[in-house]
RNA sequence: CGCGGGGUAGAGCAGCCAGGUAGCUCGUCGGGCUCAUAACCCGGAGGUCGCAGGUCCGAAUCCUGCCCCCGCAA
């Protein structure tokens, strides 16, 4: 079973390792987005996925559009391809390409969340739960047939770089299994029910009338990027993450109620608090609050500005 | 030449504009208080102020060049 692997960021990592290891040789090539500029000066950068299958010795191809290189596809003469956040929409004919099909591994439990940021949606939306799906490409977006799929709690511990990582290598021992699965004729399919699409995520200046647990799970849906801020005074925090309080204090949303090492960083939301524990000032490091506080660059009472 | 912030003790910062024996909070070490403590009190250690030149009696501070870090935007 000859195996080509489209994918391109840090999420499509082990799901390739763990093909690679398990199929060796027949994985005969990796496509990917071309690099890009990166940072502030712009320098050309590889997709992750690049990185890892040049170190693991499988030729990589890089079409700035797929829909455009059928052809060279074509010469591959694989049985079936692995999609995994690779970053272009499939056209048909790409799609027939492939005898045994081609398969997409998807970070959301389907149908919830089909589309571009599953994952920090599911911990913006304040989800208990969510998952990988692996399912078949059909032209719809993320609509295909499901082979299989594992679920995982979000814990309130959870942001968006420590969820991504656990789907992560769910997705890498999943897909293997589902590759077994279709090599010896065993997928059985799902369609998928009614469902709904998600949009890419935002920068996001954090609106403190609203709930503890939606500023919180605002914030750690948007960490580590592009992150929740805030602003006051000619301050700009890039917050990491956030937790909720108990809190007692009646004072407008989004004034500081707490700025010490025994309290920590308290801002008052709409309903309750939240205690910020990581952030960014701009300019400088991501730190604990403890940290921002010793410099004292902030202090109890004053608020940070409401988005407009 | 996209815009901007910054490199001062282990950490986070002030001091720089108006040059003159380096300060704050935390941590750390020692002692004390306490049934006890992450709380409180007393005391100590720890810094060639990113690097290299220059100006000056004297540079963290002014001038020149270089290195590095970071926020926004792409």
């Amino acid at each position: 079973m000859k195996i080509v692997f489209a994918g391109t960021p840090e999420f499509a990592v082990p799901p390739l390792q763990a093909i690679k290891e398990a199929y060796g040789e027949d994985l005969a090539a990796v496509i990917t987005q071309p690099d890009r500029p990166q940072g502030r000066k712009g320098v050309l950068t590889p997709p992750p996925v690049k990185e890892e299958a040049e170190r693991l010795g499988i030729p990589v191809l890089q079409f700035a559009r797929i829909r455009d290189q059928v052809s060279e596809l074509a010469g591959l003469h694989a049985d079936l391809m692995v999609t995994c956040a690779y970053g272009q929409i499939l056209t048909q004919e790409v799609l027939d390409l492939f005898p045994m099909g081609v398969w997409n591994i998807h970070a959301s439990l389907l149908p919830a969340y089909r589309g571009a940021a599953p994952i920090a949606r599911a911990l913006i939306d304040g989800e208990r739960e969510t998952g990988i799906t692996i399912m078949k490409t059909e032209l719809g977006l993320d609509t295909g047939d499901m082979l299989l799929s594992a679920r995982t709690p979000i814990y309130d511990s959870d942001d968006c770089g420590t969820l991504e990582e656990r789907l992560s290598r769910m997705a890498a021992e999943r897909i293997v299994e589902a590759l077994d699965l279709i090599g010896q004729g065993k997928a059985v399919l799902r369609k998928q029910g009614e469902g709904f699409t998600c949009k890419k995520v935002e920068r996001t200046e954090v609106d403190f009338s609203k709930s503890a647990r939606e500023v919180s799970c605002l914030i750690r849906g948007l960490s580590p990027a592009p992150f929740a801020y805030a602003r006051t005074g000619g301050l700009t925090l890039n917050f990491w993450f956030a937790e909720e309080v108990p809190c007692e204090v009646d004072a407008p949303a989004g004034t500081v109620i707490a700025a010490s090492a025994k309290e920590g960083l308290v801002v008052k939301c709409g309903e309750g608090a939240v205690s910020i524990v990581e952030l960014q000032p701009a300019g400088g490091r991501r730190m604990s609050a403890r940290d921002f506080l010793n410099g004292r660059k902030i202090q109890k009472g004053v608020r940070f500005d409401q988005p407009v």
